[in-house]
DNA sequence: AGATAATCTCCAGTCACTAGAGCTTTGGAG
DNA sequence: CTCCAAAGCTCTAGTGACTGGAGATTATCT
């Protein structure tokens, strides 16, 4: 059962060795037992669980949605809605920001068309990004999922 | 000319003054010059700056790509085609994005309609993103622009 | 048994800010 | 003109989610 070493959970899961043992420390996953050498030893569900947590994360989920997840799927009886609920709503927040970056991109293609390959002085990029008036945005910060 | 002290200049430009110090320190932008007691005076060149860089930033262009159309863009000689290259690049990184965005959301709507709504022992979706083989994925790191 | 690869802990660094402590300067009211 | 609150100053430390290195120990292979 416990047949695998920090290296080889890494290697199935594709998470980093160092990021395990973050994971561990932060509580994301549990401690796993020591051999008498100290080293850990990891069983199945421990791949399993890593793999969990490395797929939503690929996937977006806030850290908070993903402990959120995990303690629900410690008990197996909870209500498969809750975990429902958290997945509509990163459905929601990935929504929003597809039509942020759609917005976004027609304002980039815009600012490539109308330069007409000057010099910087008379760039309507420079100008464009500098005067906040010229654009038709009211985008939020972009840069999280 | 320098009459914006470090608190106008944020309300203008809707940079916190904090940031403005900080962007000071990585050398964004130029230390500006001082009252008598040490207090920082802008003016409106500075202001223009800030405002570029809020809103390039607000578009999600990478702090990298920003110091270059910034060092671009004060030699007014410099060919636009330079500063072209990085929208364009920039917009192929949103391109990217949004794709992938939307194939996300189309295995996250997925999720969702398969789900019956019993409990976590028989969900679907704890089983999905345990399993990574179960989706139709190959996405790469979401979270950045 | 000895070499080498993997693991251990601990500490520091990353990026782009943000927050706080403790002090000084400014600007407006009385 | 004097006083006070607001805004400014510097410096340090903290955030989140890792990543990297040093230096010591353990596991594995031949």
């Amino acid at each position: 059962m416990r047949d695998y070493s920090i290296g080889d959970l890494s290697a199935q899961s594709g998470v980093k060795v160092p990021t395990i043992r973050y994971y561990e420390q932060i509580g994301l996953i549990e401690a796993p037992s020591r051999t008498e050498g100290n080293q850990r030893r990891y069983g199945a569900p421990e791949l399993d669980r890593l793999r969990f947590i490395a797929h939503a994360r690929d996937m977006g989920f806030p850290m908070e949605s993903l402990k959120s997840m995990l303690s629900l799927s410690a008990r197996s009886d909870a209500p498969c809605a809750r975990v429902d609920a958290i997945v509509e709503q990163h459905l929601v927040e990935v929504d929003q920001r597809i039509e942020q970056l759609t917005r976004l991109r027609g304002e980039l293609a815009g600012m490539l068309s109308s330069s007409h390959h000057g010099t910087v002085g008379e760039c309507r990029i420079v100008e464009v990004l500098s005067d906040h008036d010229n654009c038709s945005c009211e985008h939020g910060r972009v840069g999280d999922a």
